[in-house]
DNA sequence: GATGAATGATATAAGATATAACAGTCTAGA
DNA sequence: TCTAGACTGTTATATCTTATATCATTCATC
């Protein structure tokens, strides 16, 4: 055997989420996006008007680190913001961004058909289940 | 819903895989080591003698990442490089990285044990295969 | 109204990953 | 044999991701 770690789930794991995601991150690249940045796009099209920190605590980014983020893809002209209340921004997909999103999502669609296409016939049906029971709940 | 995002198989293989990790680190953080580091010592203790670049391409790590990585292992005393020929440099434990590593084993198995029990029993065989499927070979 | 929590922001650090370039070394074919 | 091309380790550098600590402002609750 080439590699003895391969017995490892957690470290299969962890390789076969680093491959998808460089695959997917090709993909993306003609659009000027990255993985994330399309997470980003999908919640706040699913959910407009989502809040900076709610849509940190949902993809599971800290509020530091949504601040350059956000700006970035409001400087692109993809999102913008609407002051809610003194402190909290509500978030929203411009026209542009939708337009960019649904291109992303096209992309997206066929990096995950071709994801689960790797997989046996006879074991598709168990992909989301066992990797939504290997993500579990980090809260306590 | 909270997450739109947990329909796609891709997505919740990256969370997952994040998740994961960071449960691994914590119970690798007693000894001073990270996944990665634990990750090459096990494969040159699986394969004595391999060099520093097959490492690299079986690890996926780059050549010019491999140089700090092993320094520092080295300086912590854990491995040890000896000059093959010219150019190539044979990797092997120290006697204090094989004592480092067989605690490192333990908690690595520990962490196992409880990322598969996360899984519901019926579902459990199928785990290493499909996560291998979709690691798939990104070789052309 | 005062206290404590939440939000956005800034600065900073560390880790991971990628590329380009270089010198020395090995290998294989002319 | 000698040379061209590939390989190895190395340095330097850049980017992306993630984490922490701190701050001022604002909200909610008592």
């Amino acid at each position: 055997m080439q590699d003895p770690l391969a017995r490892y789930p957690g470290y299969v794991l962890r390789r076969a989420s680093a491959a998808a995601l460089a695959k997917l991150n090709e993909r993306l690249e003609p659009l000027q996006l990255r993985h994330a940045d399309v997470a980003l796009l999908m919640l706040i099209d699913a959910q407009p008007g989502v809040s900076q920190s709610q849509a940190g605590r949902i993809l599971d980014i800290q509020r530091a680190n949504m601040v350059p983020f956000i700006a970035r893809l409001e400087k692109q002209g993809l999102i913008e913001r609407q002051q809610i209340d003194g402190r909290s921004r509500a978030l929203q997909l411009t026209a542009n961004g939708q337009s960019i999103l649904t291109q992303a999502r096209q992309r997206v669609d066929d990096y995950e058909m071709a994801l689960l296409n790797q997989v046996p016939v006879s074991l598709r049906a168990h992909v989301l289940p066992i990797l939504m029971a290997l993500w579990g709940d980090t809260a306590p």
